[in-house]
DNA sequence: ATATTAAATAAGAATCATTACTATCTTATA
DNA sequence: TATAAGATAGTAATGATTCTTATTTAATAT
């Protein structure tokens, strides 16, 4: 993977924003500081990031890339839209345990509440 | 909501292949019976029926739609794709009774494994 | 049973996200 | 510094989904 400019402005934008952005966010906050960079080029560098384990794509909110980080638990507001990490893990890795004694073997999972938080 | 034969058939495909479906896959079994139906009818009929509650979009499988049915978690095998209802009713109800405490409504959620079945 | 009308449809255009293509440019290396 | 493989810009192409509009049809009143 050659460190392009590019590609080192896309990681920093991760860097700075936390949360998970769009390709077409990623296209405006790069384009501020490289104009001539295409959009194109971006998506590219966001699959390439994502086979690389830098970033995850995520399937719930379709389109958006979050840095890759430990496994969390997802609740989304329906009226504010937040994305907050809750507690759980133990009733998950129980989950998993049983599918292990089953045979299967687990790689990857998400999991996702949706309801109205407490602010709302 | 009138009772057209291409919402009739549509009802009816979901009625009879119980897994998870593209818009085209219905459009195309659709078509056989009703060779006029249009594909944006497809898509109409589809919406409406998630709004009605009947069906379901799927987030993870994006595009897919299924008949709504009670919670569930599912497995999805990275190899052969399948997708199958897992145990775990428990701990998620654990979890999502912890978030009640918190003051946090749930209405929905979206339980997903992936990894390797017992079959592969 | 027939006329009426609001809702639903077919067909294709339009939109939006994403990928493919290709000539040009750039990073890493000789 | 020259070179070549890899990366890029720009745009065309694709695929899923929605929009538009003239036409058709199911439900209802006659």
């Amino acid at each position: 993977m050659r460190q392009t400019n590019q590609l080192i402005i896309i990681k920093e934008i991760f860097q700075k924003y936390e949360g998970h952005q769009t390709a077409n966010e990623i296209y405006k906050k790069a384009h501020r500081r490289l104009p001539a960079i295409s959009l194109a080029t971006v998506y590219r560098i966001l699959n390439t990031l994502v086979t690389e384990n830098y970033l995850e794509r995520l399937n719930i909110e379709e389109g958006r890339y979050e840095l890759k980080k430990e496994k969390h638990i997802h609740f989304i507001c329906n009226k504010c839209g937040k994305i907050q990490n809750i507690p759980g893990e133990e009733q998950i890795k129980s989950i998993e345990e049983n599918l292990k004694k089953k045979g299967m073997k687990v790689s990857k999972r998400e999991i996702i509440f949706y309801g109205i938080c407490k602010e709302c």
